[in-house]
DNA sequence: TAGATTGTTAATCGATTAACAATC
DNA sequence: TAGATTGTTAATCGATTAACAATC
């Protein structure tokens, strides 16, 4: 079965629904429903009933879905049901702040290894964390055999760090540099980019 | 003209657009061609005329767009062609890389006020800023007129701080708490969450 | 049983692409 | 002029929604 069956588009709505569910599940709820779910997310019922049904059938009728089983089945399809290894890139005030982000856990990740190309930081400690040299990114990342690395260099210092963590064997780039990084279609890229999104908001403002 | 009449997801591309344009600015280039700069972001040549497409005609047959006068154009259209007072509210790690990213600048935006709720940091410095009480929250934005806030406390009281900067008058809220923040229609909402877009890329890990 | 909700089908709606006349 | 590229139309493609039989 061929993974591009599923649209992308229903495939990035999946993390929204595994969020909603942990909440729910925090909340002391047991059970929910398409209908439920989807109020909460300003999602039609249908819609989230037609995204899982590309995956197997979770639901009863009648009385909905058990919030822990689709929880389980979501992280399954996610593969979010282990601990991806990260690498972090560049420890400028961002870095600083996803080194210290404790969201990580629990969702999937956990920082692995941290780098910086400046003298000043290499082998300074930032949380429980050693700043490594970046010209050791290649060594550490392929024996730790990271496959996620996120990006908080500068925009004109990303496309080459980009190049070095694919070369080392990184499948998935989360770029917080605004630049469009180039990699082989093999490598996923999200971006993460405020102005982006600012911008994409004031077209209504006036 | 209702604004309505251009779908969100044309929109949601103009500011890629403009990045990428303001980048081969940068570069010396001063003429690009919907096909030069669809190659560039992954987008087909045709997709690009057509977005701008919705908001007039801004190329030259056999010559493509001027890079100069299409970022103008893109900057009105976005409403980037002026300073968007922001504040930012919630000094953890992340509040404070915020507050001393200085991508913000020549982009339409600016951080006018920080605050937060901690004793131990209000009135403490943050860069150039004085850290507010956040019980003021309401009469500074109102003062100040300040139309968009960067919400980065604690999922737990996202939506209390949303309700807050709402009721003061703010009409688009980057939130960086994963939570689903429930506004007003009016109020425009997009969120960074770096969980969702790590687990997006997972799926086509394995 | 009656009410609720699923998974799925078919219909609708919307977005992308291909093609081309116009023209720089 | 010949080549390139626009803006736009129509065709294609894909995503969302409405509806409903199945069934808990």
């Amino acid at each position: 079965m061929d993974k591009k069956l599923v649209p992308d588009i229903v495939v990035a709505r999946l993390p929204l629904y595994l969020q909603t569910l942990n909440r729910l599940q925090q909340e002391g709820e047991y059970n929910t429903s398409s209908k439920d779910l989807g109020k909460r997310i300003d999602i039609s019922a249908a819609q989230i009933r037609k995204d899982l049904s590309h995956f197997g059938e979770f639901g009863k009728q009648g009385t909905g879905y058990s919030i822990s089983f689709l929880i389980e089945k979501l992280e399954d399809i996610l593969h979010v049901n282990k601990v991806w290894g990260m690498a972090l890139i560049g420890v400028g005030f961002l870095g600083h702040a996803i080194a210290n982000f404790n969201g990580f856990q629990n969702h999937g990740f956990q920082i692995k290894c941290i780098f910086d190309n400046d003298l000043e930081k290499i082998g300074t400690n930032i949380g429980e964390y050693v700043i490594y040299d970046s010209r050791n990114l290649a060594e550490v990342i392929q024996k730790e055999n990271i496959k996620i690395a996120m990006i908080t260099v500068d925009a004109e210092h990303a496309q080459n760090v980009a190049n070095q963590v694919v070369k080392a064997g990184v499948k998935a780039i989360l770029n917080y540099a605004p630049v469009k990084l180039i990699v082989p279609k093999s490598v996923q890229v999200q971006n993460i980019d405020p102005i982006i999104e600012l911008q994409h908001m004031t077209y209504y403002l006036d």
